[in-house]
DNA sequence: TAGATGCATAGG
DNA sequence: CTATGCATCTAG
């Protein structure tokens, strides 16, 4: 409304505007990679990194205050802003971790609100625990007694008090009847603390000596936790060298500085003996954040380590998000592992996260590994990394002798897998009392089914990948994408029937031949797709390291976790499998398994062998493992890699094109290929990891794009999409996780 | 991402 | 004419 031209210049100008921001910018855990801007409304407390509820379109979510956009942010009409809901009695998200869901979301090319969700998992953390109604003895007992409430009674003898509800369930009687008890005075209500976060652990508690090499190390990690600043070390010692203990070490010194401290772990390594070692050495149990902690525990442990309360987490990767008070140390175990690797959702990698979170908060990380990842030992070598090496194995332990074993010279029986002398020596070992392994990393019975009379092979429909029997089910299977059919008796080509033959071994099959070849030794044989899940599979192992079985036989999930002190013999039954593939990390990733699997044996007595069964005894990856050469095999990978340009050398960034249809992916990937711009900086299609790869449904293809700057790749990639041919509803592009390290 | 909307198809 | 499924759009 127009003022009278009076007003304009006798009435007072009006009040100062107050100096706290009337409109703040705010993520949200949604897909939107730009902020929205939201009203404050009056007497509202907001600063950068407030938590807050904020209406968006139809629903609530939460969200985080912002930083000023450089350019101002606002890009929507006044008349469109709507008003912050409320907020949180929850410590503001630091700048620091705000920086870190920005560069990480630039990084992977994710929206940063995606990313922020993964921060903000825990929303019964955001405010503090309510107090729990409970009830306690009061009173005399009621005027009228009924059977229901002197079950009560019984249950209250112990004289402590009960939540309502607890009580309830424990004396098998509706809440009702304890109401009742309350009405009628013999009860009365009380206020229940709620659960408190979990204990702190004692930097002074104890735990094992350290031995030189470990003492030296650990000095090192304790000087530079000392020191302050951010810097990376790579904590290189072969298995069994008691790499744990010392970087036990620097957690403790990190505790003794006034810092939290963090220690990644893949998933399945978070096992009882990993929590044991933490015990013996801190006197507690640590905080733990991973899939399997209920969601109470989940939110004291956020919470606790947002208000600083909770000193140490042991986590998988999710706990990189935990919005720390003042991180001091990170420390990636097993860093080489692929678990660290996030392929699903928002694409990141642990390791490398947290080497970029060690920078922007300014600490220390530590990578340990008995077979680092290339990236991690270039860095070394670079000198970006700082390495502490373990050589030896600490107390009795000794490595154990590895020998190859020729198959073309040891040929095992028709029909048969196992060459005689491993047969021989897997006697042996059981005579003696002691245990033995037989690691193939094959699920399954047999990893190609044909026809004899037509030569028919079962081909995945989707991935054009054979189909893997299993017997023990009945089924043939797809491992890229899980298709699965009933085990046909006939070939579906020309119908003969008996005449289809398994090809190849999977540890289905090895157990069979073990139950013949060895029908008296106590055998358990162990498969990520067995029955029973993690769980069992934890216990089943377990159960082995106390001497339950005499001979294992496994997958994968045998090459960590557990220590084996009865473990006398290893035999790696296909060592050359892992190298016939196109994988450009083809020979790094069978150096590290055959080397971890090799090493868990003898890790406590000594005196112990490995045998590599393989066709190719003189490849390069299997002379390393057999002298120990590991620096000659890095050495050798690296100048290789280097030549080819691939990671970690050159400026190669790789994008996988993914869609539910095969051909849509295909073409987008075409057509993103096409779009390179020629000269230095081009986009090419392959060399592949895996150039068509079907995972959880959706084809994938891999471009490897010669640049490593992912702010230009940002740019091309949503012009690009903004322009993509149809269809392209549930095309996806992100960036690999690991073409390089991040430093 | 989740919810709302618009359009095509099936069924009575 | 409604019910249902899907593709597409949008939020401050």
């Amino acid at each position: 409304m127009a003022r009278p031209i009076d007003d304009l210049f006798y009435a007072p100008d009006p009040a100062p505007p107050a100096a706290r921001p009337f409109v703040v910018p705010v993520v949200v855990p949604v897909a939107l990679d730009v902020a929205y801007s939201y009203r404050v409304p009056r007497g509202l407390e907001i600063e950068p990194g407030s938590i807050v509820e904020v209406p968006l379109g139809p629903r609530k979510v939460l969200g985080v205050v912002w930083d000023e956009e450089p350019g101002g942010g606002l890009r929507v009409g006044d008349n469109r802003l709507r008003e912050i809901e409320r907020t949180f009695d929850c410590p503001p998200v630091k700048p620091a971790l705000r920086r870190f869901v920005d560069r990480l979301a630039r990084h992977y090319l994710m929206p940063r609100g995606m990313v922020l969700r993964m921060v903000l998992r825990a929303p019964e953390a955001l405010e503090p625990e309510a107090p729990i109604r409970g009830v306690r003895l009061a009173g005399p007992r009621p005027e009228r007694m009924t059977s229901a409430r002197a079950r009560v009674l019984e249950a209250m003898e112990d004289g402590f008090a009960w939540s309502r509800t607890g009580l309830a369930a424990s004396a098998g009687v509706s809440a009702s009847v304890v109401d009742g008890l309350i009405a009628q005075g013999t009860l009365e209500e009380v206020w229940l603390p709620p659960g408190r976060p979990p204990a702190n652990p004692d930097p002074d508690h104890g735990g094992k000596p350290l031995g030189p090499d470990q003492r030296a190390a650990a000095d090192a990690l304790v000087e530079a936790i000392a020191a302050g600043g951010f810097g990376v070390h790579l904590l290189d010692g072969v298995t069994g060298s008691g790499k744990t203990e010392v970087y036990f070490e620097a957690v403790a010194a990190a505790a003794k500085a006034g810092r939290q401290a963090l220690v990644l772990l893949p998933e399945i390594a978070l096992t009882a003996e990993f929590l044991d070692r933490f015990v013996d050495r801190f006197g507690v149990k640590p905080a733990e954040w991973h899939s399997e902690v209920p969601p109470k525990a989940r939110a004291r442990v956020w919470r606790g380590v947002a208000t600083g309360e909770v000193r140490v987490v042991v986590g998988a990767r999710s706990a990189l998000f935990l919005p720390f008070a003042e991180l001091g140390l990170i420390v990636v175990d097993e860093e080489h592992d692929a678990a660290y690797k996030q392929e699903d959702g928002v694409v990141y990698h642990a390791r490398d996260m947290a080497v970029l979170r060690g920078r922007l908060e300014d600490f220390p990380v530590v990578l340990a590994s008995a077979t680092p990842s290339l990236e991690t030992w270039v860095n070394a070598e670079q000198g970006r990394y700082r390495r502490h090496t373990l050589p030896t194995r600490a107390g009795a332990g000794r490595l154990p002798e590895v020998r190859a074993l020729d198959l073309r010279v040891h040929r095992p029986e028709p029909g048969r897998f196992l060459a005689p002398p491993l047969v021989a020596a897997v006697r042996d070992t059981i005579a003696n009392g002691r245990q033995a392994l037989l690691f193939l990393n094959r699920r399954g019975y047999a990893p190609l089914t044909l026809c004899r009379s037509c030569g028919h092979r079962f081909e995945c429909p989707n991935c054009s990948a054979w189909l893997v029997e299993h017997r023990f089910r009945g089924v043939l299977m797809c491992h890229h994408c899980g298709h699965t059919l009933r085990s046909p008796d006939a070939c579906p080509e020309c119908g003969e029937v008996d005449g289809l033959v398994a090809c190849g071994p999977g540890v289905e099959r090895i157990a069979e031949e073990a139950a013949l070849t060895f029908p008296d030794a106590r055998r358990l044989v162990l498969s990520s797709d067995m029955p029973g899940g993690a769980q069992r599979m934890k216990a089943e192992l377990a159960a082995f390291a106390e001497g339950a079985a005499d001979l294992v036989i496994g997958t994968q999930i045998l090459a960590k976790g557990h220590n084996f002190p009865l473990l006398d013999l290893v035999g790696v039954v296909d060592a050359d499998l892992g190298l016939a593939h196109g994988d450009l990390r083809a020979a790094e990733k069978t150096f590290q398994l055959v080397s971890q699997v090799a090493g868990r044996a003898g890790r406590v007595a000594g005196g112990a062998r490995a045998f590599l069964q393989t066709r190719a005894p003189d490849h390069p990856v299997l002379r390393a493992i057999v002298h120990g050469d590991r620096d000659g095999f890095y050495e050798r990978e690296s100048e290789e890699r280097r030549r080819a340009r691939m990671p970690p050398f050159g400026r190669l960034a790789a994008l996988i094109v993914s869609a539910e249809a095969r051909d849509a992916a295909f073409a987008h990937a075409r057509a993103l290929a096409a779009l390179a711009p020629s000269g230095p900086d081009r986009i090419a299609l392959g060399p592949a990891e895996a150039p068509i790869a079907v995972i959880r449904g959706r084809h994938r293809f891999r471009l490897l794009l010669n640049t490593d700057r992912t702010t230009d790749l940002q740019a091309v990639l949503r012009d690009w999409l903004a322009h993509a041919p149809a269809p392209r509803g549930d095309v996806r592009v992100h960036v690999d996780v690991d073409p390089q390290s991040f430093l």
